[in-house]
DNA sequence: AATCGTTCCTGATAGC
DNA sequence: TGCTATCAGGAACGAT
């Protein structure tokens, strides 16, 4: 499941690859699910809007993967649940588009529900392997989506420099009650956090996840500010995580799985008590704490 | 205005 | 063994 981590693990790794994909070119786009374009709602126009566009920056954005395109365009990709991005290389020679990434990543079963290839015209092929199809691309104007109500309502960035402790009180006011775990998923209150680092979040301040916001003291978000963004970084220098479908883009896991206290963890003794560690549903998700630690 | 339920999907898993 | 039912879950959307 892509949260900040893993998305951020994934721009990273674009950045930095050899030839670069900064500056290259859309050459083709392959589909077999054209669904997955929500804009503009037609494939077709989705293709011919990123023809000949170079990649001029890669950002993200919450969860979103932004490329910053030629023309004042931005493709943004939202791997949702089991959705990631892969990078592979094409020979231009063939000059015809396969629809599959070369490479070892396909020897993973995870890589192989393929729904999207952008093919760049320095060789370079971008893929999402998704296996149920929650994920999504949109071909903005950069301009539209600065100004969409998706994209301003969302959250402050929890790693940004200015991210201060009264900028996290001041985030979470938005909200006069509601159980903490949710909130803390809430894409616009707080940008990027999902169902994983939520419980690990909780479980590292030692704050039950069915607590409400309004019973939250003043040193209790103190320990979430704090705790949240030491989470986030110790698990973008691990790269990710890896438990069920996420991937780095070469098509290898990320090391956060053995870090994690909780996530996934049910019925396993809890690192700091010894206690079980129990799961719950929270309006639908499942939330993993340790009913002794957390209070 | 805020909150709740529904929808989109399909591989993996449990149950028989 | 092989079938079917259930589950996972981010976020847009419609309903209340």
């Amino acid at each position: 499941m892509p949260e900040l981590p893993e998305v951020e693990t994934t721009i990273r790794d674009l950045r930095k690859t050899q030839p670069p994909i900064l500056g290259a070119g859309f050459f083709d786009v392959w589909t077999d699910w054209e669904k997955i374009v929500k804009r503009p709602k037609d494939f077709e126009n989705f293709k011919k809007g990123l023809k000949g566009k170079k990649i001029k920056e890669i950002k993200r954005r919450g969860k979103n993967i932004l490329f910053f395109l030629s023309g004042n365009k931005i493709l943004l990709i939202h791997q949702k649940l089991t959705g990631h991005l892969l990078f592979g290389r094409w020979e231009i020679k063939k000059g015809k588009p396969e629809s599959k990434i070369s490479g070892p990543i396909s020897e993973d079963p995870i890589n192989r529900f393929l729904h999207l290839i952008f093919f760049l015209d320095n060789g370079w092929q971008l893929a999402i392997s998704d296996l149920r199809k929650f994920a999504k691309a949109e071909l903005w104007k950069k301009e539209e989506l600065e100004k969409s109500k998706e994209y301003k309502s969302l959250g402050p960035e929890p790693l940004d420099k200015d991210f201060s402790f009264e900028k996290l009180k001041k985030a979470l006011q938005k909200k006069r009650k509601g159980k903490i775990k949710q909130i803390l998923m809430d894409q616009n209150v707080i940008a990027g956090i999902g169902n994983i680092y939520s419980d690990e979040i909780l479980w590292e301040a030692k704050i039950h996840p069915f607590r409400d916001i309004s019973k939250l003291k003043e040193d209790d978000l103190k320990r979430i500010y704090l705790v949240m963004r030491k989470i986030l970084l110790k698990a973008i220098k691990a790269g990710g995580e890896s438990i069920s479908d996420y991937r780095r883009p070469a098509g290898e896991k990320g090391n956060f799985d053995p870090l994690r206290k909780v996530y996934r963890r049910e019925g396993k003794k809890c690192d700091r008590c010894g206690r079980v560690i129990k799961r719950l549903k929270i309006g639908g998700r499942s939330t993993h704490f340790c009913p002794n630690c957390q209070k």
